[in-house]
DNA sequence: GGGTATTTGTTCGTATGTATA
DNA sequence: GTATACATACGAACAAATACC
């Protein structure tokens, strides 16, 4: 009955992750795995499942006969890219406080590049967003999102949503769980100038994103551009 | 006795993911996770390790009772940049001969802002290296590259090391294990306009890198400017 | 809706290899 | 060299979610 039912090993994963947030430092070694088993009360194969996944996300490093230990900063925890967060939350860990403004919303037909990023078929409709994220009032991101359209979305995507979108998503069953995104630099065209206050030239990080739902389906694509002196994200990268 | 033991279950890792690669397309079901550990004579658990990792990669999504199944795409697996990967290697991913041109090293004493990033002390040394990587003839990449000084290491570096300074630095008992990358959209300046044969302000993706040994030491320190209409980076961002 | 087979999720006990002091 | 702490690996069993008839 409960629609939420996380795995055991990925709140295990989030205690531990909550441990080394607040308990340890980098490069610190970690209590051991049979130690966490008995004190979170898990078995230690939940444990080393949930290490796993935490060395994958490039915040512990396991070694062999030694222990597990924290290879991420701070820093870098809290602005990792792999972690798919809500422009919401990356402003904020950024030390800025969040708004919206210029919100445009409208069903189109659509568009020829999109079409292939969200697998639908031709003539079918999508609901547009687009909006300005601003920190401390200042615009810094500029998003467009394209969703497979559902009768009723442009009635019901009011003002709450503005900072949200993945909770607006879920009124209509597309439950995002993950995205693939793709990284460029480009440089600020006039569409963009205009949309983020800029008078100059400016580089912009764009993140292409295609958004899928936890049975693997594509609901949300979006172009996001991210004023970079303002803004950087970290990710830890391993060696094959 | 063996210099490289790789933990069974990254070997399993390897044999999925190379199943996926010859037999599997997207969104496709993989054999379930009793099949496979009969297929490769190894416990279950160990399966699921494997699992785990390639989950967080992003090329598996499980599903509870159903099973796990193909999400990345070929391309996006050979991109990711969560993989710590040779110039080398990402050039020749995208499809280009790789090379490099204009070749500058020497002993500089430390820059100040490099001093902070890779932890040494004042009046210390580093080996200084700066190089143009080109595909298919074309400057793409320019790279600096800052080492802890060894002494020995200008006579050492030859041109064989120009297209793998990993291996170049394992003869110095640097092992780099992964490294914390901070990515930021910048324009072309004078310096890397010349660099890279540039006629016109250009979008370059920076990764500022710090590389650990597997004992958690900075080894190295770099930054790389790509040309962003050439090259692409791609990481799945799963939500916490 | 109910029953059943399949598949992933979770646990326990035990044995083995490895690094460190 | 030895003891010890630790990570690695296995097998068997049961629980929970899902799909299908």
């Amino acid at each position: 009955m409960k629609l939420e039912h996380r795995s055991l090993y990925i709140q295990v994963r989030d205690k531990i992750y909550e441990l080394i947030n607040n308990e340890f430092e980098p490069m610190q070694k970690i209590p051991s795995e049979q130690k966490l088993s008995e004190q979170l009360g898990v078995s230690r194969n939940t444990v080393r499942e949930a290490i796993r996944t935490l060395e994958q996300e490039g915040v512990l490093l396991s070694r062999h006969g030694v222990g597990n230990f924290v290879i991420g900063s701070k820093k870098s925890l809290k602005t990792a890219i792999t972690t798919l967060e809500s422009s919401t939350n990356i402003i904020k860990a950024h030390g800025y406080i969040p708004g919206t403004k210029n919100v445009v919303s409208k069903v189109i037909e659509i568009p020829e590049d999109v079409k292939a990023q969200l697998l639908i078929e031709d003539n079918k409709d999508v609901f547009y967003i687009e909006r300005v994220r601003t920190a401390d009032g200042e615009a810094v991101v500029y998003v467009e999102d394209y969703i497979p359209y559902q009768s009723g979305m442009e009635f019901e995507y009011k003002e709450t949503y503005h900072e949200s979108l993945l909770e607006f998503l879920e009124k209509f069953d597309y439950k995002v769980s993950f995205s693939i995104c793709t990284l460029k630099a480009v440089i600020s065209d006039e569409k963009t100038e205009k949309k983020l206050d800029l008078n100059e030239k400016s580089a912009l990080l764009l993140l292409k994103q295609i958004h899928y739902s936890t049975v693997g389906v594509p609901v949300l694509y979006s172009d996001s551009y991210y004023l970079s002196d303002k803004f950087e994200f970290n990710v830890v990268r391993k060696r094959a």
